[in-house]
DNA sequence: ATTATCTATAGATCTATAGATAATGC
DNA sequence: ATTATCTATAGATCTATAGATAATGC
């Protein structure tokens, strides 16, 4: 049954990117270890050899989903240097990722539940969104670096809160309303 | 044991009432119904008279809470015609708010939640939506209807969403600069 | 010999129900 | 007689641990 150091350490990334997905599909408390571990092709008990517990992975799989958003955000960035802004933007706010929750922002998915998690996990918050930040600030018009830090912090807000109102509500046009208004006032500047 | 007709849907509405509180504190999974009885002075049993299933309880706690802002929003909106806008949006991202989860704007903390619960309280949560936004409507500056409902839409994505943000994040610094930067990009219009 | 994983389970908690109780409302 | 609430519990689920197993890594 054991398996080589190499194969652990893949079996415990999958385990990481498994609860990355389904934390974001079902919230927190909407999903168990022995579920999460499932989804990895692994048993339940295996679990606390690699994990401390359940908030341990939590912090893990949290960290992983923001890191690679910023990674993303970042290619965007340098791929993109005319328009990231407006990719970034289109994309966040597309119907395809608010149907896609297990794939998508963790501050719209996890947010509300990470302002209910230990300070750990609050910790991987604050240091997941400063990255996102930084490429917004570059990003946003403006010349003073202030005005434009403040400009990010509120396109983000913008971001996080259009998409999770358009996930709230189950009316279908009143959804793609929500997202447009934040399109058009995000993209009017 | 028996009491009251009239005290049986006093009861009731406190039920409501703790669920309203604790679902905004911890979540609609972070909850049970017995705490909820528990903190109603009532007790686990008794509760299945009174709701359909704990599915139900979040559906009317939703519309309570919500109603309850709606009034409160336009009872600003009559009481200080001039005004409104600036002490609804100081009020919405104040730091009291922000440390008070258990009596805030559902949406910022339950609409997360709600995107993934069944369709009857993601009803609750359009429907409660719609009056918030009305108020706004009436309260953004523009001279043409579509112009101020749209802005009006995306002013609430951002009070949502800083108010996720700022409560996601454990620093405290960050937290009030992410709360700040909301404050003025809306005060700016 | 060490250790990654597995099987099995303890102990807590959660939703929901059954049946008893006692006061209301006819 | 009806019914709001209570006590008690069934059955499911959840986190975490104990101990066995078998392949790795020395």
């Amino acid at each position: 049954m054991r398996v080589s150091r190499e194969k652990a350490a893949l079996n415990r990334d999958t385990v990481v990117k498994a609860a990355g997905d389904l934390f974001r599909e079902k919230g927190f408390d909407g999903i168990g270890v022995a579920d999460i571990m499932q989804a990895a092709d692994l048993t339940h008990g295996g679990f606390y050899r690699q994990f401390k517990s359940k908030d341990d992975l939590a912090v893990q799989a949290s960290k992983a989903v923001m890191a690679r958003s910023a990674a993303h955000w970042a290619k965007t960035l340098d791929e993109h240097p005319d328009d990231a802004l407006k990719i970034l933007i289109e994309r966040y706010l597309s119907t395809k990722m608010r149907d896609d929750r297990s794939h998508s922002c963790a501050f719209a998915s996890l947010g509300a539940d990470a302002a209910r998690q230990g300070r750990p996990v609050r910790k991987a918050f604050a240091d997941g969104l400063r990255p996102l930040i930084d490429v917004l600030t570059k990003l946003v018009p403006g010349a003073a670096k202030a005005a434009r830090r403040r400009k990010a912090l509120s396109a983000m807000s913008q971001l996080v809160g259009a998409m999770v109102l358009a996930r709230a509500v189950d009316d279908a046009a009143f959804s793609e309303e929500i997202l447009a208004a934040a399109k058009a006032d995000l993209l009017r500047g």
